[in-house]
DNA sequence: TGTACATCAGTGAACGCGCGTTCACTGATGTAC
DNA sequence: TGTACATCAGTGAACGCGCGTTCACTGATGTAC
């Protein structure tokens, strides 16, 4: 697994071969079989391990209610420190979201569904947003997931080492997440007249 | 062309071989030489296709200023529409826009950051926003690109012949777009106290 | 504590296959005079 | 209007290569008695 993570930097899992994931592990080819019995077996074990740093940071944005109900920033701060410890994760996730095969598109796919729900819950605590309907709040996580998603596309995007496209990416996604928490108010005002 | 875009439906360019090209377009491997030097250049040619089908739909919703600025249903609609009838141009996008060659990556980049400009362009005219400034704007045009994109993505998603999975994607995308527009005016509001 | 056996990760040779690319070719269509 | 030549898309044989997978194997480590 951390031979297909560390092939991931130059190219995509889905174009990795059985061969080159066990050279680069320095193992001979028919070893794989030992631990996985095709590709698709060890990319949804990778599904399972990248989510796992998705969720551990979901943890310890949980564990600090006062930064994360009110500073934006203190929340995309914890996002960028996860992308960068687990760079390769999120590169995994990222490329195979809409690259890899039908399997782990749909397991990516439905960790990110779980992932945002689990986001609507945390919202539904916000005192501003405790009246609003499941679906109102369901769509409203949505949009925060999305633009975290675009956030950590836009850093894997950024050549490494050039800290001022970073620190741009970061400004960006501030300003949008806070353009976002406005728009809830004035959404529930419009829609409860 | 034609022939490549067909077989993206299942697969993603990427892991489409020469060979595979040359089969489904009903004709020898070696013919492919007479009209590209190798897949990377048939990418880049595909990049330039596909967004032409992006800028025709910008240049509909443009042509109707009434529609396109007071109804966001006006401008979904325009965008379900035009994923459905280039829904290989899109799904080429979608998937090769994180999975595919370095080059093809960053045409694709590319062309989605000028998309997102001629929207901040368009977006200035705009009564209530007249007065942001060119950051802000081009923050906010990223906002509902990003939104913009995710639709497309689930619209490219939700499998085809499922009416009611689609019209819930529809209408997430149209009230996260009205929390973006109400929230523009507080954010506006609260920059400039 | 010692022996016998099971489990396990890794080995290395071999296979048939699809791949990208080369080469010299064919024959239809377009262009110059 | 007719002839000579150029351009062009497509052909078919051939190449060397990396691929996934099979098979019988080795030798270290763990477990039962």
């Amino acid at each position: 697994m951390e031979a297909a993570l560390s092939l991931l930097e130059r190219k995509s899992f889905t174009s990795v071969s059985l061969r080159e994931v066990t050279r680069e592990a320095g193992v001979v080819p028919t070893a794989f079989y030992r631990h996985f019995s095709d590709m698709d077996e060890l990319g949804l074990a990778l599904v399972e391990e990248s989510f796992g740093s998705l969720r551990a940071m979901l943890r310890e944005a949980r564990s600090d209610p006062e930064r994360f109900q009110h500073a934006i920033r203190g929340s995309v701060e914890i996002l960028v420190r996860y992308v960068h410890e687990n760079r390769t994760h999120f590169l995994f996730m990222v490329r195979e979201r809409f690259g890899g095969s039908a399997g782990i598109r749909h397991a990516i796919r439905s960790e990110i569904r779980l992932f945002s729900s689990e986001l609507a819950t945390d919202l539904s605590r916000f005192p501003y947003l405790r009246e609003w309907n499941t679906d109102d709040l369901q769509t409203f996580a949505g949009l925060i997931v999305n633009t975290m998603i675009s956030t950590i596309e836009g850093i894997l995007e950024v050549p490494e080492g050039t800290p001022s496209s970073e620190a741009e990416v970061i400004r960006t996604a501030e300003r949008q997440l806070l353009m976002i928490a406005l728009g809830a108010p004035a959404y529930q005002a419009a829609s409860t007249p």
